[in-house]
DNA sequence: ACCATAGTTCGATAATACTTGAACAATTGG
DNA sequence: CCAATTGTTCAAGTATTATCGAACTATGGT
């Protein structure tokens, strides 16, 4: 069994840009990613998702991101640090992510 | 009067980011707007798509694109003629297709 | 150690999206 | 006008995604 506690992240080179595109394609997704823009945040002061979100869904919502090379999702504590990968992504995909936040 | 087969297309300020980042986000319909960055194409001679899919298949695909605003589809002649437009999207979304393509 | 808190994972169901054959529409050539 | 060509649309089946309750994990506070 894999820890629970470190998530799974692709690797900068390992980032696919389908994938980017598709997990940027949800109108909750992108409100998300746009937030992060300023700044980091932990999951729970996400306000992107009103609290009657079930909290699996948003665990979801973060593991799609995630998993596409979106956003780094950290423990801290007892919370989660969810930021943008920013330099990971402007990197790979010059442009892309002004052009779409 | 205009002919019955002019597809619907969505006016410049319709166009939706999350549809366009969805439709671009399937490798195969992602690879055809690549081709039709040079210039366009008649659906017939479109070779991103091996002659095994079903034209109805391809059809889908155009349609996905379209709807998007990502491509246009006007008839000419018997065939189709698919273009990108770039015009449009640079317009909307300073950035993306350079970005993307 | 115990308990509350914050999130992830699992499993089941609902909602979308994809694929494809068959029917239909429009155009060209004879 | 008729038949062949080129695509679209429809409908049914398949596959992928999303949603969400319940169970589970890890951490921090008392």
């Amino acid at each position: 069994m894999v820890p629970v506690n470190e998530l799974e992240h692709p690797a900068r080179e390992a980032i696919v840009l389908e994938d980017v595109l598709f997990a940027l394609s949800d109108p909750v997704r992108l409100d998300l990613v746009r937030q992060l823009r300023e700044s980091s945040l932990t999951a729970a002061s996400c306000t992107t998702l009103d609290p009657s979100v079930p909290k699996s869904t948003k665990s979801h919502m973060f593991k799609v991101l995630r998993e596409a090379g979106v956003i780094r999702n950290v423990p801290e504590g007892r919370n989660r640090r969810l930021s943008l990968r920013r330099d990971d992504l402007d990197a790979r995909f010059p442009g892309l992510l002004d052009a779409v936040l």
